[in-house]
DNA sequence: GTATTTGTTCAAATTTTATTGAACAAACCG
DNA sequence: CGGTTTGTTCAATAAAATTTGAACAAATAC
């Protein structure tokens, strides 16, 4: 039997071959592996949602970096599991899509990789300021405390910026 | 003679390493090498301005370390040479201090490591567009049409972003 | 129950990136 | 001029990140 078209092609053609190698560039500017931006490459190209394995064959890679990939893209949001699995009868394999709406993937972006960084910068830097406030010399000290400051004003400032992003990118 | 401190102070104490390691964290997140951030959270809380040498020494990285991430810094707009070099008298040394405005860091920012990548995208995804015009399947066309036309506004959107946030960090 | 399919985990291997250090160039000095 | 200082470049090395693949677990089928 002839399989219908659900991933199984084998080959990835010119078009896909495009398109994964910008969502390659892509995630790459975002700190993300290569193998990511294959994966929600070959999603975002594929008219009807991929299983596990079909990314590994299409993809020619590991099924490990798969399965991790895929974690990845989930906490980020930016795949979602497919219940209606696509093929109809009962299927016991996960089928995945991508989720393209952008205020999505910019939420879940922010959510996992931009406020955590925010979060922990602003313990650290609160620390700091303790331990200018430690400073014996009072001329190194004002330095430091004025140091400090600036660095909290940075951390506010990126925390408030973040929701407006947010707000534009929802269209 | 006892060196007047210029950076010349041999030793990296608590309060300075603990700031290099919120440099190092936050220049990761940028995707620069922990030399960078190194390099820049030194000058950061360095009252005087510091010589290639000063760093070389005090941070104990090779030479070459430190010209690359100076370059890398100065492209960036995070640091300037100083011309009047700190120490009086005739001194052929270029000395350097970190620029601490956030409109200018990260405008610096999204010069050099953002724009670049939006043009390369929205040059990329022109290409995607008539390759997917291309496509002889009728259904298939409808589809790349509508997502490279998908990319196109995520791009679009990135770009218009951009501005408003240098306006926001702009105090 | 056993066999099969689907997916995860993680140590080892690979690939990529960052850093070193030595050779080189340029500028100044005497 | 030759000697010294300052800084750059780039091939070799070291370090870090990514990917693989095999062992394992969980779920279904028979």
């Amino acid at each position: 039997m002839q399989e219908l078209d659900h991933g199984t092609r084998q080959e990835i053609d010119s078009i896909e071959r495009e398109v994964l190698a910008v969502f390659v560039d892509g995630v790459r500017v975002l700190g993300l592996p290569p193998s990511i931006g294959e994966i929600y490459g070959l999603l975002f190209i594929s008219q009807s949602p991929l299983s596990l394995d079909d990314l590994v064959k299409r993809l020619k890679i590991s099924k490990g970096s798969a399965s991790q990939g895929l974690r990845t893209l989930k906490s980020l949001g930016a795949v979602r599991e497919t219940n209606g699995n696509g093929n109809g009868n009962g299927e016991r394999r996960t089928y995945y899509e991508p989720a393209v709406e952008l205020k999505r993937l910019v939420g879940g972006f922010i959510r996992e990789q931009i406020r955590p960084h925010l979060d922990s910068g602003r313990h650290k830097i609160k620390r700091l300021g303790d331990l200018a406030n430690g400073e014996s010399d009072p001329d190194r000290r004002k330095f430091l405390l004025e140091r400090t400051d600036r660095l909290d004003h940075w951390i506010r400032n990126g925390g408030r910026v973040l929701p407006i992003i947010q707000r534009i990118l929802g269209q």
